[in-house]
RNA sequence: GCGGAAGUGGCUCAGUGGUAGAGCAUCGCCUUGCCAAGGCGAGGGUCGCGGGUUCGACUCCCGUCUUCCGCUCCA
């Protein structure tokens, strides 16, 4: 039998267990930050790894990148970062609400059958039309709106020692601008042939006007970008054999499918850089969100970047010598969100009789903090274990305890989803064989001290 | 930013004017021979911060900070 889960719950084992605190705490915290424990950095550096094995170490086209967080400011210039993503707001004086001066022109419009495209306005442009048609706040009706403030999601500081020497720079907004100026290098130095995909794990900041629902949308994030390079007029196939590699690996995560659902972005939810957009979404508890986003989009930013920077990114296949601008699909997944999904799917209560209940986090042995727990049956076998827990460290990330009574480890072991229990006991003393309890069955078997390495191996694989 | 709620040991909370308690958790010893047993003991809080009222403030008043939940944004 199971009981329900919720947030609450999911964020109280998170700090109790140590996968993640608030962040700054001693200080009274800060808004949105979150500082990853001991058990929720294996955790995440776990989601990594295995993402970096299918998606580089074992794929045939892509390679990995590493690039600066800090970049020329033209670069966002390019992408469109400086100019289009920065939200024009104003506030109704009356009742308070918030609305984006441009959203609320084109609906305007489209109520009145027009269609205004506000792109490129100016605030002042926006401000005159609301003034003439004399825009009414949709949700008090009243006219009586604050004057435009910019919003801009990207981090701005400054690089250089003096305030007259220094200049503005910005945290990326998203690791893939970095991947597109470094286009020709990685091509040139890999010799990979389009098609082929540049990878990165990195961190990106947004300043979000809304974060929240815990590790799910925080201003400081990591993200983990693929950007696959094709042939234009290939970019559909690449687009849904991509989106489809990516909803796999999450399902062979052992997330419960029933979970997960594909949505695609109807043609005027597609940014106007985009073909086509498909999201990989997750059911939380405060309902679907976004996990995974695949974009097709196009030759829009290898264009933008040569036009800015005036370098030429055609590439020239070196057997039709066809010469082309390749297009490029891009599957984008935050690494917090996906180890808050694997975190909810994972988390399980479980009332065994009417006294007793056991709270399991059902994660994956890829993923799982520890991959096994190794204790003596009684502290007079204290010895042993260690010997064993010496040995399986080498390997892999295994824990020793010895406190409180054996059903006590156990639990404290479900709870953080230590996936193998390995005890030492008087019959190992005879056989060299050690008991390793199954966390999700709760079952038993036999296996030998020498052969415990491979096991946990083997269990790893998926 | 706006609206609402809340800040007391790691966690959940009690304590409404006389300078703090419980349960759980943690640690030690004993016990424990496979699913949160038990016993004894220990550590841990300037009650978010600042000011005011008062002989005296966790408790009353003012301010402030922070967090949480909703709204426009997004991976």
């Amino acid at each position: 039998m199971k009981t329900e889960k919720t947030m609450d719950k999911i964020v109280a084992l998170a700090k109790s267990r140590g996968f993640v605190f608030p962040g700054s705490e001693i200080y009274g915290g800060l808004a949105n930050t979150w500082d990853y424990g001991p058990l929720g950095t294996e955790l995440k550096k776990n989601i990594k790894k295995a993402w970096w094995k299918k998606f580089v170490q074992q794929s045939p086209y892509n390679v990995g990148l590493d690039s600066a967080i800090l970049m020329n400011p033209q670069t966002w210039v390019a992408s469109g970062h400086v100019g289009g993503f920065s939200d024009p707001l104003m506030d109704c004086k009356k009742c308070k609400s918030r609305f984006r001066a441009d959203k609320l022109i084109e609906e305007h419009a489209h109520k009145k059958g027009k269609e205004v495209i506000v792109d490129g306005w100016d605030s002042g442009a926006m401000e005159e039309y609301i003034t003439d048609k004399a825009i009414k706040c949709p949700t008090c009706g009243v006219i009586d709106f604050t004057g435009i403030r910019q919003f801009n999601l990207m981090f701005k500081t400054s690089q250089g020692v003096t305030a007259d020497s220094s200049k503005d720079i910005y945290l990326r907004p998203e690791t893939a601008q970095g991947i597109f100026v470094n286009f020709k290098n990685v091509q040139r130095t890999s010799r990979k042939r389009v098609p082929f995909g540049i990878a990165q794990i990195g961190k990106a900041f947004r300043n979000e006007i809304t974060p929240g629902n815990f590790i799910f949308r925080t201003r400081e994030f990591e993200q983990m970008e693929l950007e696959f390079f094709c042939k234009p007029g290939e970019d559909i196939k690449w687009y849904e054999y991509w989106s489809k590699f990516c909803k796999e690996w999450v399902l062979n995560l052992g997330v419960d499918e029933k979970s997960i659902r594909m949505r695609e972005h109807s043609e005027d939810e597609l940014s106007h850089y985009s073909n086509a957009t498909v999201d990989i979404e997750f059911e939380f508890p405060f309902g679907w969100g976004e996990i995974w986003g695949i974009a097709d989009r196009t030759d829009f930013d290898l264009k933008q970047h040569a036009e800015h920077a005036g370098v030429d990114f055609a590439y020239q296949d070196p057997i039709t010598n066809e010469k082309f601008v390749p297009y490029c699909i891009e599957p984008s997944v935050g690494v917090d969100r996906l180890a808050l999904m694997f975190l909810v799917d994972a988390y399980t209560e479980e009332i065994i009789d009417e006294k007793e209940s056991r709270v399991v986090l059902k994660l994956h042995p890829e993923l799982a903090p520890f991959k096994a727990a190794i204790f003596p049956l009684t502290k007079k076998l204290k010895e042993n274990a260690i010997e064993i827990y010496n040995k399986l460290s080498e390997k892999f990330m295994v824990e020793y305890d010895d406190a409180g009574s054996i059903g006590k480890r156990y639990r404290r072991h479900d709870e953080i989803g230590t996936p193998f229990c390995i005890t030492f006991d008087y019959d190992s003393l005879e056989d060299n064989c050690v008991t390793i309890r199954h966390r999700d069955t709760m079952e038993q078997e036999r296996v030998e001290i020498s052969k415990l390495e491979g096991y946990l191996e083997n269990k790893m694989k998926y």
